[in-house]
DNA sequence: CGAACTGCATTTTTT
DNA sequence: ATGCAGTTCG
């Protein structure tokens, strides 16, 4: 940041305005009216956003509770939250700012009994719908076979990103799934979900839609209500985001949008890049504004990323520029497999480590999750700290689900997910056979399972034993229920844990043999019931876990982040390693099957995403053989490698790849690369035969025969599988290597 | 009711 | 290969 704004000199302004450049400045003065905000990677787009809510504030134009701010991800709200109260000074109370969901969710509270709810609705998550939609699909005799539970889920989440009601499903497209009963199935979810006092995430917003619908009086109170409406990472928005946000701004418009069309990456859940593209459309007389200066990054790699992104066609476009230096041009660096690959950054890591940088300033990214495995691997051995974003979080644990649903049940009797979750957690005898049966009662009277319990404990239908156990498990829940007036919520549910034998089943299991994670289960229940001290009521709780609880970062340890491309937007580092790139992992063959060009221009949108999370160095690897599934498959560099500007980077190999040289016909999928006689690049000649020489070889070698490579040095061949040779190396253990790697010794 | 067996899928992720 | 889920057998 170079060449601040000059305050003038008549009108001191604050702080918050004159650091900002022109076109940011123009993004936050602008409060008035639609707004959309175009902003390129690392411009200072959160920046904007907090800026301009405190200019709103600051010019008294609305209280904090006048103004609505979505984000995505309730990191990107917390993160929201604690630049405004630095830049204030202080907190901000009642301001409503929070995900979508949450936002929804909150409304939807207030409201519940118009959309067919009680106000105490359970939310309900992934996990749950699919069961849900499972036992839907049972009740219609569909063949799971031909029709997973969790693609109609899937496809019922589509639905609702989409906006469309069991009924509007019908009209548009008949749907071949399911038998062709997939809009039944859909309704009949959506029945159930009522009879359950239940929402699922997709509802949080589709109930929102339908309420302002049927009642225009109450959209109007938040019409007004919300004076001004900030949203973030706008690309991503899905239809039903995109009608509650038009519907809610609809009064005033005082509507400000930031995001990407370059960095939408999310298409595949839902999201409509569309959405960015119309907004002009949907809001005439919009003030556009691109912030198009780049903070972060070095002009090497600002110019290799852009060059990247130039390929895709259908942008609003943005030219990203910046004053930063040069700085290092981005490496591409080819590799013989995944093992070296991930020794080659290992070492780089620890290079860069020796020469004083901090691990948290560096990641690995990768395009799928397994890939993690092998930089794990070396990392270990290297001894250097590192963490894998994405991984398991708290409220997905078993324990913690189980604990949950015990208290879903408290909370909200008529919770079946909940209840069927935990019913015979611990054993209890209840087996699946009574469970059948308390199904086909509830269902019959379109009841919960809960209310069936009730009823047919006064009847014989289920047998004693079972019924015993059934009678003192409901007299259990009505309880702890009980308990709730009087004894603080915490307290009820570490009872509840403990007398209903939750917490004895781990105890056991910690002692015997098997389940050498039943301590820390144990200790997770014990962080549960802490963390319940932290929220008023148990209501307030429940809420946080379905809809805020995160793996919040936690620990300011020194550690080298790895994780997927998708996991990096919005994050930034000094230097980032771009793992992976080759044909069919990146862009991933499936994205071209399923999505062709749009799926191959959204590949490359991550590649956009992951070249410009680097501040300083950005260093590309591909790796010419990849095992995947325990299958080996060699591999040719990524077209993205391709479409890098030549005088931005540079390519390196591995020694000992460089077998012969021989020119060679363009890889196929040159082809779809119409740009590439723009962008000549003779740092590909090496790479290229690269990859061009293990695949043909004619030479023969027998079992036993001692052989030399040029990495591995001298060794013996143990194994023979066509072209891949297990050989026991002299000075290093054994490989397995490609012929074509090998000489006679 | 629980244990063992078989078959199958295996991009990306938030709420 | 591997892990998980659903099914089947004891």
């Amino acid at each position: 940041m170079i060449d601040m704004p000059e305050p003038e000199a008549s009108h001191p302004e604050a702080p918050y305005l004159t650091t900002l450049n022109e076109s940011q400045r123009s993004a936050v003065e602008q409060l008035d009216g639609p707004v959309l905000v175009l902003a390129g990677a690392g411009t200072g787009k959160t920046r904007v956003l907090t800026s301009r809510l405190v200019h709103l504030l600051r010019q008294g134009k609305a209280q904090p509770w006048e103004i609505l701010c979505v984000t995505f991800t309730n990191k990107a709200a917390r993160e929201m939250r604690e630049r405004v109260a630095d830049m204030l000074g202080h907190e901000t109370e009642g301001w409503w700012v929070g995900t979508f969901h949450a936002q929804g969710a909150r409304i939807l509270r207030n409201h519940a009994e118009l959309v067919g709810l009680r106000p105490t609705f359970s939310i309900i998550d992934t996990d749950d719908q699919i069961r849900l939609v499972k036992q839907v699909l049972a009740l219609n005799t569909i063949d799971e076979k031909n029709c997973p539970p969790r693609m109609m889920s899937n496809l019922i989440q589509r639905w609702k990103d989409r906006g469309l009601t069991p009924d509007q499903v019908s009209d548009t497209e008949g749907s071949e799934q399911a038998d062709g009963k997939a809009c039944e199935i859909y309704a009949q979810y959506q029945e159930r979900l009522q009879t359950l006092n239940a929402a699922d995430f997709g509802d949080l917003l589709m109930l929102n839609l339908s309420l302002f619908k049927n009642e225009p009086e109450i959209l109007a109170r938040y019409q007004s209500k919300f004076r001004y409406i900030l949203v973030d990472e706008y690309q991503d928005t899905n239809v039903s985001q995109y009608l509650w946000l038009r519907l809610l701004a609809q009064g005033h418009k005082n509507i400000c949008c930031v995001g990407d069309d370059d960095q939408a990456i999310y298409s595949w859940r839902g999201a409509e890049v569309g959405n960015i593209l119309r907004f002009e459309s949907d809001f005439p007389g919009a003030h556009i504004v691109r912030l198009e200066r780049n903070y972060r990054s070095t002009s090497h790699i600002l110019a290799a990323a852009s060059n990247l992104i130039s390929h895709n066609e259908g942008r609003l476009g943005k030219t990203l520029w910046t004053e930063a230096n040069d700085g290092e041009k981005v490496r591409v660096h080819g590799l013989w497999d995944g093992e070296e690959e991930a020794r080659y950054v290992g070492s780089e890591i620890e290079n860069l480590h020796g020469n004083g940088h901090d691990l948290n300033a560096m990641a690995v990214l990768v395009r799928v999750g397994f890939q993690t495995r092998e930089f794990e691997d070396r990392l270990i051995t290297l001894a250097l700290p590192y963490r894998v974003l994405g991984g398991m979080r708290f409220y997905e644990r078993h324990e913690i689900r189980d604990a949950v649903a015990y208290l879903r049940v408290i909370a909200q009797p008529d919770d079946d997910l909940a209840l069927e979750r935990i019913i015979n957690v611990p054993k209890r005898s209840i087996g699946q056979a009574t469970v059948q049966t308390l199904h086909q009662f509830a269902r019959a009277d379109n009841i919960s399972l809960y209310q069936a319990i009730l009823r047919l404990l006064e009847t014989d239908e289920i047998r004693a034993a079972a019924r015993k156990k059934l009678r003192g498990l409901m007299d259990d829940f009505a309880r702890w229920r009980k308990l709730l007036d009087g004894t603080p919520h915490p307290e009820v549910a570490a009872i509840m844990l403990d007398e209903s034998g939750y917490t004895t089943m781990w105890q056991d299991r910690a002692r015997s043999d098997k389940s050498p994670d039943a301590q820390g289960r144990l200790d997770n229940l014990k962080e549960l019931v802490a963390a319940l001290e932290d929220f008023e009521n148990l209501t307030g709780f429940l809420e946080h876990v379905a809809l805020v609880m995160d793996n919040e970062e936690k620990g300011s340890d020194d550690k080298i982040t790895l994780m997927t491309l998708h996991g990096a937007k919005g994050l930034e580092f000094d230097v980032v390693f771009l793992a992976g790139w080759e044909e069919g992992l990146f862009p991933h063959q499936r994205a071209l099957d399923e999505n062709g060009q749009a799926g191959l221009e959204e590949e490359r949108r991550l590649a956009y995403v992951g070249l410009t999370r680097a501040r300083t160095r950005s260093i590309i690897t591909f790796a010419a053989n990849r095992r995947i599934y325990n299958q080996w498959k060699s591999a040719i560099p990524s077209r993205f490698i391709d479409e890098l500007p030549g005088e931005h980077i540079t390519t390196e190999s591995a020694t000992g790849l460089y077998g012969s040289h021989r020119t060679k016909p363009r890889p196929a999928h040159d082809r779809h690369n119409i740009y590439r006689d723009k962008l000549p690049n003779s740092a590909f000649v090496e790479t290229r035969t690269f990859h061009e020489s293990p695949t043909e070889s004619s030479q023969t070698f027998t079992v036993g025969e001692r052989v030399f490579h040029q990495k591995f040095g001298y060794g013996k061949i143990l194994l023979i599988d066509n072209n891949k040779l297990e050989v026991a190396f002299e000075k290093s253990n054994t490989k397995k290597v490609m012929d074509s790697f090998i000489e006679k010794a």
